[in-house]
RNA sequence: UGGGGUGUCGUCUAACGGUAGGACACCGGGUUUUGGUCCCGGCAGUCGGGGUUCGACUCCCUGCGCCCCAGCCA
């Protein structure tokens, strides 16, 4: 039954393939503008439209709608393509772009004018907007409307040809100045931009825009199903009058609503603000809800898939949970990620009846959830390193772990017993000593008697110092874009840079990119600026903490 | 205000004239050498008002809310 549930979209393609109004193809296209990095938004948008293609046995392309060459850059080109291929999606041998078409458009435009159906207007930008009329009154057609072909044929020539200066004409579609659909008053087709293109450089001065352009890449290209967000419905008629008017293949435009992310912005605007004025290190800065800065957090692919997946197709505004990524998230790294003890916040303790001379080695479970990923060999003596907020001299009620007089197991080790406590100036513990009990090695006391708590912990001897990046969410507040400036409702918090956290031996040489699990405290990954001598990890969601949580009540 | 779209648990999303279901969140319990995972249970919804019908989330009328559109951005 939940199998049969389909979405609005694949229900239209089911029609359509009843009727055969494409020949039972399925063709779609992800196709994004390179003028700034992919997020997590996007990421549904490929995810629907790579999906699609393939559960109908269809093609999806990768188009880079690069129709203005002013905001577009080939570092985008390039950056939009590695996130798409580590979303686990293959375009094939199908990378297109809109600028290989420009030359196909430009001649679909002269038809037009030929047809009467558009003409070149000398109205400035200025001029344009006033006569284009408001949302309760009709426009004013332009002077320059009543134009004979001749002269529209030479002037939009003149134009391509590069006789006028920016913004001096345009082409405009011959619609309707009184369409109560704005898109229908008249729109520009052609501006005049002389700019370089990064791929077609200075051979063309006059640009689509992109309601002229878009339903012919998806007509050049043999698109079924045109799959776009919402704000675009108020442009299908346009899309379909320009198709209708060419007499061209006519793919069907269908619009859905966007995702959107409680505590954090989406707007590519508002992302390229955060990176330019350096709120954030860059576009793969870890807070980022980018395809780069989720993959440097060490978020999965497979997990944005999942997420992806039951996040639903519809047509209504919605603001996702970022709980939901979470879960997502543990989910995939609770099966896949291998378990390590890190400390990082490091207490030292003092087993005072354990041999100063004397390590053994101890051995750990690498994955509880995956008996394949094996086990490790840890090491052990006589000082350890165990987390600061895993003591407490006078605990509350429900607090399990060490306190002074109190037995609780070391993981894979022993069990001790806190005996007394050193302090600093301020009364800070700052080490502690305690006995163990070597009847209890592995873990299990023979006499059957049971601690209420285990802790993590890492050996002095060969710990490896680091780096940890704990990350929280970029904003405070559910919806930073509800605010007058959304930097304000930034998170002051949001990043929290430890340094001099041990970790155990094991972890001294892992590659950018690892995550694993610092057990009880979080997934974490190598960062890519991690080295041999100095790692970084970032923490990439903690897991689940139902003690933290007792404590909040 | 003209046009377009959209209203179902806190958040997403199903049900397409026939018992309003699932997931996350939240709350409670069990297992546990991670206060994790896992397992069990609970809480909670059809925007309002009329109508059609044996029966309405679904169809009709009406009201209300929310979103988008007045770039030579996409």
């Amino acid at each position: 039954m939940t199998e049969k549930q389909r979405n609005f979209i694949q229900r239209i393609i089911d029609e359509d393939n009843i009727s055969g109004k494409f020949d039972q193809r399925v063709h779609t296209r992800f196709p994004p503008e390179p003028n700034g990095h992919l997020h997590i938004g996007h990421a549904k948008a490929i995810c629907l439209n790579f999906n699609i293609a393939g559960e109908y046995g269809g093609k999806c392309n990768l188009r880079f709608d690069d129709t203005n060459p002013v905001a577009e850059e080939e570092e985008y080109v390039n950056a939009i393509q590695d996130d798409v291929a580590w979303l686990g999606y293959d375009w094939e041998d199908r990378l297109c772009f809109a600028s290989d078409y420009f030359e196909q458009m430009h001649a679909l435009a002269i038809q037009l004018v030929e047809q009467g159906d558009s003409f070149v207007c000398d109205l400035t930008s200025d001029e344009i907007r006033a006569t284009k009329g408001t949302l309760t009154e009709p426009g004013k057609n332009s002077p320059y409307r009543k134009r004979s072909v001749a002269d529209n044929l030479d002037l939009f020539a003149r134009m391509t040809a590069g006789e006028f200066s920016n913004g001096e004409r345009t082409l405009r579609a011959k619609i309707d100045m009184a369409h109560p659909n704005l898109n229908m008053r008249d729109p520009v087709m052609y501006r005049i931009i002389h700019a370089s293109h990064h791929r077609t450089s200075d051979k063309w001065c006059v640009y689509p825009t992109y309601d002229w352009a878009h339903g012919l890449e998806d007509s050049i290209e043999g698109v079924t199903h045109s799959l776009c967000s919402i704000e675009f419905e108020d442009h299908r008629p346009l899309y379909d009058w320009y198709l209708e008017k060419l007499g061209v293949y006519h793919p069907q435009q269908i619009e859905f609503a966007r995702l959107n992310l409680d505590f954090t912005v989406m707007s590519k605007r508002k992302l390229k603000q955060l990176v330019d004025e350096e709120h954030v290190t860059g576009w793969d800065d870890p807070r980022m809800p980018t395809i780069s800065g989720m993959r440097r957090r060490g978020y999965t692919a497979a997990a944005i898939r999942k997420f992806m997946a039951e996040v639903g197709v519809a047509k209504r505004d919605n603001v996702m949970e970022l709980a939901k990524l979470e879960y997502h998230l543990r989910q995939d790294l609770n099966k896949h990620a291998e378990r390590r003890m890190a400390v990082l916040h490091p207490l030292k303790v003092v087993i005072t009846n354990y041999s100063a001379e004397a390590t053994e080695t101890l051995t750990a479970v690498n994955n509880p959830e995956d008996a394949a990923a094996g086990v490790r060999e840890i090491s052990f003596g006589r000082e350890l390193y165990i987390e600061q907020n895993d003591f407490m001299e006078d605990p509350p009620k429900k607090f399990f772990r060490l306190a002074p007089g109190r037995e609780v197991r070391l993981r894979y080790a022993y069990f001790i017993t806190c005996e007394k406590v050193l302090k600093d100036d301020q009364g800070n513990p700052v080490e502690l000593h305690c006995t163990y009990d070597p009847e209890t090695k592995g873990g299990n006391a023979p006499d059957g008697r049971k601690v209420k708590a285990t802790l993590h912990w890492v050996h002095t001897q060969g710990a490896v110092q680091a780096k940890v990046h704990l990350y929280d969410r970029l904003f405070a507040v559910p919806d930073p874009d509800s605010t007058d400036n959304f930097l304000e409702a930034m998170n002051p918090l949001s990043l929290d840079i430890l340094s001099g956290c041990m970790l155990e031996r094991s972890l001294a040489d892992v590659p950018a990119g690892t995550t694993v699990q610092f057990e009880r405290l979080g997934y974490f990954c190598a960062d890519s600026d991690t080295t041999n001598d100095s790692p970084v990890f970032n923490r990439t969601v903690p897991l689940r903490d139902s003690w933290a949580r007792i404590g909040k009540k």
